[in-house]
DNA sequence: CCCTTTCATGAATGCTCCGCCAAATATTTC
DNA sequence: GAAATATTTGGCGGAGCATTCATGAAAGGG
């Protein structure tokens, strides 16, 4: 054998990918990703091939890492609202702070790939029909719990995961919390059932 | 005086907007913007400016046109709710058959330029607060009117800039009409005041 | 009828970008 | 220690990009 690889190929990839969540695909120049990852143009063409390649593998690393994160914080949780509700926290969080100030990467690809790149388009529609699902399982858990109104069931998931694309829009604006807490706090409260009318102070 | 401009601008104008529309604007070559104009790069250039200037003037056409109409779709009116149900129709036929098939070229924009171009933000903030203003306007009639739920008022309008936002999204992976009505549908029934709670047959 | 002014044309310019390669370097095994 | 082998280096070429400019055409005034 000869020499081994000097650097971590997932630790270059997620600096691609933050690069590219952040600017999106046309705006990263080969140089600029070279230079987050610290690596010479040569590296990065023998590790991962040209920039589309490139680009497709931070896609992947990303729906495994960031949006599987998100998906099991869906799904995962006993508790059908409440797990809702910890879920848009952790959004909104993200969008003042943290990685999703610059959206997500999926919405962004969306956008930017629909028209002309099917394959493309086709990980990021998969993406969203994972999303829904597990939208659609937790409305379920909850709908069997009673938590919510009458005829919001299920077939709320669409608009959950509309609410979700909409925000990853709004986040690139940098909008203050309270108008993110706003959106999701309406968006939850048109599903639960009212636990009583007005007066009552329990 | 002399030769008198052969084209009309505002005819190359929409020309421009809709291949900005549809592919973006880095996507968009200054060639492929010619071809679409019926136009030679000098008369262009001579016309509008360079390829930033020109993609000013084709969103504050947009603003003036496209997306004026839809704010007047939700302001002008009468009834509270059913003037949001009516926007939200010719927004999904336009999804499915029309110009929005491509999304909408506010929503594009922010995503392509937020993190890089503070002044077309700032345009597109603009639109972002006058939707809002139509949503919150014909909110609080339907609920002056008594349409809505309790605590379903203007707040909610964040809520739905989101949710349009989100569907502008969703429309460029070219979803199914019973798609976008059901995100429509579950928002609006979020929204308004149960008629009944449901064993009721009125 | 000619001349000035304005516009249209489309090739040319200078630049950036992606993608690749040959030499140099470092590491591993025998 | 030395040969073998893979990686790193950094620059190079072809292509495509936005933009401009010299040339020719058209329209109106004198």
């Amino acid at each position: 054998m000869g020499r081994r690889r000097q650097f971590d190929v997932d630790e270059a990839l997620d600096a691609a990918l933050r690069t590219f969540w952040e600017h999106g695909f046309e705006a990263s120049s080969m140089h600029t990703l070279c230079e987050a990852m610290q690596l010479q143009p040569g590296s990065v063409y023998a590790a991962f091939g040209p920039k589309r390649d490139l680009f497709t593998a931070a896609l992947r690393r990303y729906t495994e890492t960031v949006s599987a994160d998100a998906v099991r914080r869906i799904t995962a949780p006993a508790s059908g609202v409440q797990g809702l509700r910890d879920y848009f926290d952790h959004l909104i969080d993200a969008m003042v702070d943290g990685d999703r100030r610059w959206g997500c990467l999926i919405t962004n690809s969306l956008v930017e790939f629909a028209a002309r790149d099917p394959e493309l388009s086709g990980m990021v529609g998969l993406h969203l029909a994972n999303l829904r699902a597990a939208f659609e399982a937790a409305l379920t858990r909850a709908a069997a719990a009673g938590e919510l109104r009458p005829g919001a069931g299920a077939a709320s998931a669409d608009l959950l995961v509309a609410v979700v694309q909409g925000m990853n829009v709004l986040a690139k604006s940098r909008p203050g919390r309270e108008r993110l807490r706003a959106v999701a706090d309406s968006a939850l409260a048109g599903l639960v059932a009212e636990p009583a009318t007005a007066s009552s102070a329990t």
